[in-house]
RNA sequence: GUGGGUAUAGCUCAGUUGGUUAGAGCGCAGGAUUGUGAUUCCUGAGGUCAAGGGUUCGACUCCCUUUAUCCACCCCA
């Protein structure tokens, strides 16, 4: 017996329904916001997570899926959506068609972690990424794509966090203050922190550490060391996501972990999925794309888990538009129905009815009971009293009617589909 | 990588201070006289009690190891 990998899922026959709903409102609403899907491979040059992710990260330091080729190249699993993507709006000139380019996708990303409650190492993220666009409209534009698909799905529950962490211009100063804060502390603290003091010292304010927490409690935001350009965008933003009636809360505690953030970050967060509630995560990230090797762009996007939003949504026990079930089961009932069967079959899948029939040899009774099963709203029945006479008996199982009808596909059909609209 | 919980049928779980042939409900399959499905009744299939070792006359039960899984930390979606 050979099982599943560690912390990864199969997606069963009984319930894809509930993922080809989602995915269909989520393209939906990227459809409503003018973005296209963009498709990249599933695994990548290292040095491009290296470049774009940033070295200092968790995720490229001992998360990712690396391998070598046979070619003796270093390989890598996306850990993340954004890099291909900027990778592919680089090599294929994207840059040169109108700006913005809005995009999204739906991808696996791979992170080896140990798996917990609403973490695993393949997980699916419905991602979106506005490349050349600088201003905050189109940050508002980015959360308003998100909300907009929480509120088709009925998600009341998710709360939006902002914050904005600046530019390498503010950073710069934020750091020294925050350097500065921390000098006299910094030896109660944890030893992630101090490593991180020199390396990535906003990554601090995300420690759980309680003798941290206690410490980071009063440490400077970074939201008060903007610059003016920063704090006009800022403002703007929260201006903006107002205007569009959308409630957020200002955390200045909301830092993200990948290295390419620049300015607005975001965060819509449930309380109700255990400890990993971050279900929709993103932000500006005006430095990846030269970090990737094209000329400065700006970028702004999010990726949402779709494991996470799919949990969230079981838990709201939501019904995901239902289970789809077949319009039709034909029971034959001796030989000569079961061939005809098939051809009614096939006359009324052309006509758009789904349809099945007896595939085990079963005995009528079974097959009954078997439709049932299946949750099949009409039954075909052909039995040898309906050959002599040439009709069939339509049977309708959720109210027990039944009817003669000719032996014909068309007359069947007309018949079924008039009595199911 | 660190900590804690759990492991008996496809699923959810019983199983007495260690005792003879390991059970239930659900699910699955078949049936309850001539051709009718959510109910009811009957029957059946399906288990190396996670694996390996130890204690014992005897282990699903006690001890050790391993593995898997869940939850939490870290981190993230």
């Amino acid at each position: 017996m050979i099982n599943i990998p560690k912390g990864t899922k199969d997606v069963l026959p009984f319930e894809s329904y509930k993922w080809h709903y989602v995915e269909n409102i989520v393209r939906e609403v990227a459809r409503l916001f003018g973005a296209c899907e963009i498709r990249t491979p599933t695994f990548e040059h290292t040095e491009l997570f290296l470049r774009g992710v940033g070295d200092t990260t968790d995720i490229v330091n001992k998360e990712m899926y690396t391998f070598e080729d046979k070619g003796g190249r270093s390989m890598t699993l996306k850990p993340e959506g954004t890099a291909g993507v900027a990778r592919a709006f680089i090599e294929n000139s994207l840059f040169n068609r109108p700006q913005p380019t809005k995009m999204y996708y739906i991808t696996p990303v791979f992170r080896y972690e140990r798996p917990q409650a609403g973490r695993l190492r393949e997980h699916h993220q419905f991602g979106v990424e506005f490349f050349g666009a600088d201003s905050w409209q189109a940050d508002v534009e980015v959360i308003s794509l998100a909300k907009t698909i929480f509120d088709k799905l009925g998600v009341k529950e998710l709360q939006l966090n902002i914050n904005s962490i600046g530019c390498p211009k503010c950073r710069k100063e934020y750091n020294a203050a925050l350097k500065e804060y921390l000098a006299s502390k910094i030896d109660g603290m944890c030893a992630t922190c101090k490593d991180r003091l020199d390396k990535n010292p906003l990554r601090i304010l995300d420690c759980k550490e309680e003798g941290c927490k206690e410490i980071i409690k009063d440490a400077p935001n970074t939201i008060d060391y903007l610059c003016d350009e920063c704090k006009t965008h800022h403002d703007n933003v929260c201006k903006g996501l107002t205007s569009i009636g959308l409630d957020y809360t200002v955390n200045p505690r909301i830092v993200r972990g990948l290295d390419y953030y620049t300015r607005t970050v975001f965060e819509f967060i449930s309380t109700s999925i255990g400890a990993q509630g971050t279900v929709c995560g993103g932000g500006r990230y005006n430095n990846l794309v030269e970090q990737v090797g094209g000329k400065p762009t700006s970028a702004v996007g999010f990726g949402m888990g779709l494991e996470r939003l799919i949990i969230v949504l079981d838990k709201l026990g939501h019904t995901f538009g239902g289970e789809v079930v077949s319009d039709v089961y034909i029971a034959p009932m001796c030989d000569e129905a079961r061939q005809l069967a098939m051809p009614l079959a096939k006359s009324l899948r052309e006509k758009g009815l789904s349809c099945e029939y007896d595939l085990m040899d079963r005995s009528f009774k079974a097959q009954m009971k078997y439709a049932d099963k299946l949750g099949c709203r009409a039954v075909v029945i052909i039995g040898e009293d309906e050959i002599k006479e040439c009709r069939a008996s339509v049977k309708f199982m959720y109210s027990g009617e039944q009817e003669s009808v000719s032996l014909d596909g068309d007359t069947i059909y007309e018949y079924i589909s008039s009595k199911l609209s």
